[in-house]
RNA sequence: GCCCGGGUGGUGGAAUGGUAGACACGCAGGACUUAAAAUCCUGUGGCCAUCGCGGCUGUGCGGGUUCGAGUCCCGCCCCGGGUACCA
């Protein structure tokens, strides 16, 4: 029997369907192992080389720990919801549901050809409404409730309207809007509805208010930020605005200080707990209020360096800051009003990209809380309205930005410190040194001084120690149809309801156009009779959820995913627990894991699960890259190079012969006007055959830069098997990597290679009944050995690099043992599954090899008698001596000095030291 | 700027402080073939060599610790990723 990939491919799977060996059970007594993949956006353009990486990983990684007596959950599905597949609909006029379902059948086909140990009848898929009917209902658990700080739990909205009639509001500590009023009981009973709807918004986990969006009225929608590139919109480029409008929001900030302390517990890189904490912001400082001259106001500030306030020489706030209009005096207002105006019309880039500080004066003082002094308030768009109060105290000697500004429009540097160096030139914010000029804190140093300002400030009623997050809440609504509807609508009135429970999902509208409809409101708003379906003069919330929504609690229901009472029975939960493994990009660090986990946070408050995080372990697979070949200057005449060629069309060593350039003609209008024989200068190969070098390049695998490969095309020619290995050989799984097929044909040789230790040419097994060597055994449990300890350090590459040694070791011997060949089909089974199974059944076995227990080394197999030591001479490589390992130390040093080969090198001198390291290596130190 | 990674042959990459370059690709040579493909064997960091003894040198650069450093420490350079007028 030949080595045929694709006779064996069909063997193996009709076998696993035959006996649907990846359905998995909850009813288990064996114990858990989750292991999960990020889920797909089913996309048109189907997988590509790069997209199953991960997935190859986690499927060797689940069939590894299944072999190990785990019960393994490894499910696969779709996140469904978003923009491509709406964006598909308005040209084409075909429903979203319709091409998405259709790219879902493509991505499984593909999966299917590379053979995942997926249990397809947990499949989930975020657009199904059976599914987001789950999704609805987490919302309207965050829509009714609110957050305790004192008990860092989120509680039912209903207890706080019982504490707000019977006691007002002056003794909760709510994470809610900072600005909340304080009423009392009979305040709250005699608000309307309508009013106490308001003040509930400043509590709910989930909420509505006005805010600025990303308007573009050109294309009649609002955008996300990422799809809004320097200032102009990413389609079309038009001009994007700030645009105010009604928003619901989520309050994952009430969950920042959890959301950061969990990080401590789990086993991700560092690098993406940094990114989390970056995102999440945490700064801790002081806030301090400046009150006005002449005025009632005052303007709070936030610091982080409340130690450098006696070096305050001005106050800057936002130019958004609501105070400004207030406080402006009637000479300064014109300027004040064009500064302004000019700040608006500058995009944000464009702000960010100045370099020059800019500003201008109010005409208002404030009084310095300890000196008293009268300091200038101006505004400037270096501080920015969204963080911390929108007002800072600037400190020119320790702050550049305030050090800048002040030079510009002439205000004084106070040195603060006498650490402080070179304040001529620029600012110092050295925490080193003690205080001068610092009145009470003069002579001490930074952290003595920055407690004793806080108390002062806190004694005194002008300022507190406070914490500030750079997170903001997360905006919820979304102008576009192929989302999740709200379960809400609104009254005649104007009041908030929900849908009950019982009522979901609600399931989308069918609707004539998916166009946006220029007003702001979501395609939705035009199907009338869905929007007034809870009576005439209500009207439904048209507005979808984000492509957040919906990935953000997937994983949970895996575990459970036909349960038509809840998003997870207890009992599904109470097993599975959590994910064990997580395998996926970084580039989803800070959206899809950071939210995930507040709803994780929120749904364990609700009692809805028993872990307080989702992803227990991960590990981020790097990029594939993909190797484009561009044209090189002068190649054609009249360009100077770097146009694409498709990888279809050129050669090994990068070339592209002349027939194929033009057979490329006829199909690229990029060539078609070229004259292949005049405009084309052509190097001639040995046998005098016309063609031209291309210079690679390495770059991110897409359409545009015609270096796509598709995995189908891979599988169809070498084989799945070949296919998983050759990914998991390229590289460490977590760095980036450029996709080469050349070196394929090594992965593809060994596993011919290792059917062959079953075969022989003329295809008769070798299958032999006799004992093991020694020497067999010792290659197979040094095999098993590596296997299992790369495993365990996720290191794939090196595995299959062990394989490779131990079946070339292996071919060498006369004969090899069915017990020994039994051991390797089982270790190689979770890395080439299908091999691995045809010839587990040819050896006689019933049973599917997916549930072989995997090997385990003997380490009485590897004891050596002797070590062939490398002999150093001063740290210096100058051979090799086998050496007895039970040998004694005096005689190894005699045999060693005694050798020809060293004795050169010691001129008979007596070693200072003669380092034995037993097994690995001698040094003679002389 | 700040925070994470990383820099090793022609290429992808190996290496618990212990023989740097495993494994593979590519390349060169050979065997088998009328020939090619496939397969197998040998060689392959650089320099020197009285090319089958051997030697020198070598993991971005400069120092250090150590019997011994790709690996640890200090100071730089470069590349990738994240993030930013964040007060």
């Amino acid at each position: 029997m030949e080595y045929n990939f694709s006779e064996i491919e069909s063997i193996a799977r009709n076998k696993w369907t035959k006996s649907q060996v990846y359905k998995v059970d909850t009813e288990s007594n064996k114990p858990k192992y989750y292991v999960l993949d990020m889920f797909p956006y089913p996309s048109g353009a189907g997988l590509h080389v790069g997209h199953p990486l991960g997935y190859i990983f986690s499927d060797i990684y689940a069939r590894y720990k299944r072999m190990q007596g785990f019960n393994v959950l490894h499910p696969m599905g779709f996140d469904a919801f978003g923009l491509p597949a709406e964006q598909y609909a308005i040209q084409t006029g075909q429903h979203p549901a319709v091409t998405t379902a259709q790219n879902i059948s493509t991505y499984k086909k593909q999966f299917e050809k590379i053979g995942f140990c997926f249990d397809w009848s947990r499949e989930v898929s975020t657009c199904d409404p059976a599914y987001y009917k789950w999704t609805q209902w987490i919302f309207l658990q965050l829509f009714n409730s609110w957050y305790d700080k004192p008990k860092e739990k989120a509680i039912n909205i209903s207890e706080l309207i019982t504490l707000f009639s019977q006691e007002g509001n002056h003794s909760t500590n709510a994470a809610c809007d900072d600005k909340t009023l304080l009423f009392s009981a009979s305040e709250w009973n005699a608000y309307s509805p309508l009013e106490q709807q308001e003040v509930l918004m400043d509590y709910r986990l989930a909420y509505r208010k006005e805010s600025f969006v990303n308007w573009c009225p050109a294309l009649g929608t609002v955008l996300a930020n990422d799809e809004i590139i320097n200032g102009v919109s990413e389609r079309g480029g038009y001009p994007v605005e700030k645009k105010k409008m009604s928003q619901w929001f989520l309050r994952i900030t009430a969950y920042a200080e959890r959301l950061l302390k969990g990080l401590e517990s789990l086993e991700w890189t560092e690098s993406m707990k940094e990114m989390q904490r970056n995102w999440i912001g945490k700064s801790t400082g002081a806030m301090v209020s400046f009150s006005l001259k002449n005025h009632e106001d005052k303007i709070e500030v936030f610091t982080t360096r409340v130690d450098t306030i006696f070096g305050v020489s001005f106050l800057v706030i936002a130019p958004e800051h609501e105070l400004v209009s207030k406080i402006t005096t009637n000479e300064n207002r014109s300027d004040i009003e064009n500064y302004i105006k000019a700040c608006a019309s500058k995009s944000d880039i464009e702000r960010q990209s100045e370099k020059r500080v800019s500003g201008q004066f109010t005409g208002a003082y404030v009084i310095h809380p300890f000196t008293q002094k009268e300091l200038p308030v101006y505004i400037a768009d270096y501080v920015l309205s969204g963080y911390g109060t929108g007002a800072v105290m600037a400190v020119p000697s320790g702050d550049q930005r305030d050090y800048l500004f002040s030079k510009k429009y002439n205000l004084p540097v106070l040195p603060i410190s006498d650490a402080q160096q070179n304040l001529d030139k620029e600012a110092d914010s050295t925490k080193e040194g003690k205080y001068i000029n610092s009145d009470f804190i003069n002579g001490l140093g930074y952290r003595e001084a920055t407690q004793l300002v806080i108390q002062k400030l806190e004694a005194t009623g002008i300022g507190h120690g406070k914490v500030n997050f750079r997170m903001r809440d997360a905006g919820y609504s979304r102008q576009r149809y192929w989302g999740e509807p709200f379960p809400i609508y609104y009254d005649s009135n104007g009041i908030i309801h929900t849908i009950p429970e019982e009522d979901l999902p609600v399931t989308l509208p069918v609707v004539d156009s998916y166009k946006p409809t220029g007003t702001g409101e979501s395609p939705i708003a035009n199907a009338s009779e869905w929007v007034e379906r809870m009576g005439s003069g209500t009207r439904m919330e048209t507005d979808t959820m984000p492509g957040y929504a919906g990935s953000s609690w997937y994983f949970l229901r895996y575990m459970d995913p036909n349960n038509k009472d809840t998003l997870v029975g207890s009992s599904a939960q109470q097993y599975w627990q959590n994910v064990d493994l997580y395998v996926g990009g970084s580039e989803h660090a800070v959206g899809h894991l950071l939210y995930s986990r507040f709803w994780h946070k929120f749904l364990k408050d609700i009692d809805v699960l028993s872990t307080e995080e989702p992803f227990k372990k991960m590990v981020n697979q790097g990029m594939i890259q993909g190797r484009s070949l561009l044209t090189k200057d002068n190649q054609i005449k009249g360009l100077s190079g770097g146009l694409h060629i498709p990888l279809s069309f050129t050669s090994i060593g990068d070339k592209i012969y002349k027939d194929n350039f033009c057979r490329l003609q006829k199909e690229d209008n990029r060539f078609e006007n070229l004259n292949a024989d005049i405009d084309v200068i052509w190097e001639l190969d040995k046998d005098g055959k016309a063609f031209l070098s291309l210079s690679p390049q390495v770059e991110k695998m897409s359409k545009r830069y015609l270096n796509v490969v598709n995995p189908d095309d891979v599988v169809e020619q070498y084989g799945a098997d070949t296919f998983r290995m050759y990914e998991m050989f390229l590289g460490p799984i977590d760095t980036a990597k450029p996709w080469d097929t050349n070196g394929i044909s090594g992965v593809a040789n060994f596993l011919r290679k290792f059917w062959r230790l079953f075969y022989d040419e003329s295809g008769n097994p070798k299958f032999s009944e006799v004992s093991a060597s020694d020497e067999e055994l010792k290659i197979l449990h040094k095999t098993i050995k590596k296997i299992s300890e790369d495993l365990e350090r996720f290191g794939l590459n090196t595995c299959v690099s062990n394989f490779m040694i131990g079946v070339n070791e292996l071919s060498k011997l006369a004969s090899v043992s069915k017990a020994t060949l039994t051991d390797l089909i089982k270790l190689i089974a979770p890395f080439a599954p299908h091999t691995a199974e045809v010839l587990w059944s040819n050896l006689g076995n019933e049973s599917s090899v997916v549930d072989a227990s995997f090997p385990k080394f003997d380490t009485k197999y590897l004891i050596e008698s002797s070590f062939n030591y490398p002999i150093q001479v001063n740290g210096k490589h100058r051979g090799n001596i086998e050496i007895a390992l039970d040998m004694d130390e005096s005689e190894v040093r005699k045999l060693v000095l005694e050798d020809d080969r060293i004795a050169k090198f010691t001129e008979g001198k007596e070693p200072r030291k003669f380092i034995v390291v037993k097994g690995r290596i001698i040094n003679v130190v002389i």
